[in-house]
DNA sequence: TTGGGCTATTGGCTAGGCCACTGATCCAGT
DNA sequence: ACTGGATCAGTGGCCTAGCCAATAGCCCAA
């Protein structure tokens, strides 16, 4: 029944709980039967059974995937499919080994125009709340640091004063695999300060209200970025 | 224990199930007592019985909770607060009457991208694709429809020829949001036939694999959408 | 002081059951 | 033939009751 890696001394405690089993197994069972948006999946009580877990456990896994926009639940009608792929393409994409374009690319279409409605929007906290994540990254990077938490708390700040749920939301749906490029982007040498002076370009952009000026900055920000990352992996073809 | 809005006819039913309301009751509370993250929420047992709701309910809401990062369960320990304030976003762009400038925002930054990795990246078969969504359309307009199928079809063309997943992963996160959007604009007299010319311009701009004129013709697109648009809320600010 | 074991507390999960909703079917009345 | 209401099977919603498992604090012995 219960499975535990042996020596798995490293890294915390596999610890998933049984809910969590059960929706990854019913989101593989979506995708190797190839089911699309609409289709049903089985009764609560059959799938219950053939998982071997009670009808609580699979309910709870059921209310995760409804959470996460997987499957929509119907009282009385049964629980049918919404969005097939929604929860694999992200691992699809972080097993992919040249998925840093794709992420480049997305970032630059997303934090371009945020950086752009930033700059009509903002208002003076929004201002202040990056001119404090700029300082934040300064203070990081003088004392050596790489200024991965103030790089975060900018583009975070920046998300934020663009006052736009939609593209807030979008841009959080990536914030996980922007933050592992952002790692290795920063731990190349003399890249902190390269990205520093980045942002003051598109801090400045937004100060003065320039949504082409911001936009363009931000533009070769996410550029210079790009650069970085080419570097990383020739092997990927 | 049941409860409905009585005389509330207009709009749909309510049918909102208990873990949600647990849920919110939940985030609620923690609002209401100021609880940061790391503070812990009372056990289950108790919670339960205070809510009025069975242990089973209560954890469907811990489940949903703990999905989308609100807290964080530990078995044997108790239930801690991690981030507070997060958890209302979807709801309040469902919520949100005048949601539609989010929409036309979030269109242009990624169809405006999009167009410009087609222009670059698109094969004979990509094309081909997007002249036959182009040809279903301008047949539709000619016989009086108003090409909303072709439309979509267009558009999801170019999506698949810029070669993004991750974008594409974002289009189709917004698409439910388009299609009622797209319906509403191809609804206004002339429209369809004045946005079967801004597709063409998008094809060609595609075709000849020049993505800032992609990029120009696709904003410029969004921008006609977002003019009709503008015209059936004033009340928006 | 340290180490091991006990125990209360707390979440994890199951079993079984009843209720409410949905959709299809059937039947009576027009 | 068609409409409308009643019925029924299938499905999810929720509950009660209970045992298992993990954690943390405590006490006691070495």
């Amino acid at each position: 029944m219960t499975e535990r890696s042996p020596a798995a001394f490293p890294g915390r405690l596999n610890r998933s709980r049984l809910y969590e089993q059960v929706a990854e197994q019913i989101t593989a069972w979506i995708a190797e039967n190839g089911l699309r948006a609409g289709d049903r999946i089985p009764p609560e009580r059959e799938l219950a059974t053939r998982l071997g877990v009670s009808r609580a456990t699979l309910s709870q896994a059921l209310v995760a995937l409804e959470v996460i926009g997987v499957v929509a639940v119907r009282h009385g009608d049964g629980t049918v499919v919404t969005r097939a792929g929604a929860a694999r393409i992200v691992e699809a994409i972080r097993a992919h080994a040249d998925r840093l374009p794709e992420i480049i690319d997305t970032r630059d279409a997303l934090e371009t125009k945020l950086a752009a409605l930033a700059a009509q929007r903002r208002t003076d906290e929004d201002l202040a709340r990056i001119d404090a994540a700029l300082a934040g990254m300064a203070e990081d990077v003088e004392a050596g640091g790489r200024g991965v938490q103030g790089d975060e708390q900018f583009h975070g700040a920046v998300t934020a004063a663009a006052h736009s749920l939609l593209l807030a939301r979008l841009m959080e749906e990536i914030s996980e695999l922007i933050r592992e490029t952002r790692l290795e982007s920063l731990s190349q040498p003399g890249r902190p300060r390269a990205s520093l002076a980045g942002h003051r370009a598109v801090a400045e952009a937004i100060r003065a209200g320039d949504p082409a000026a911001a936009a363009a900055a931000m533009h070769d920000h996410v550029a210079m970025v790009s650069d970085v990352a080419l570097l990383r992996g020739p092997a990927a073809g």
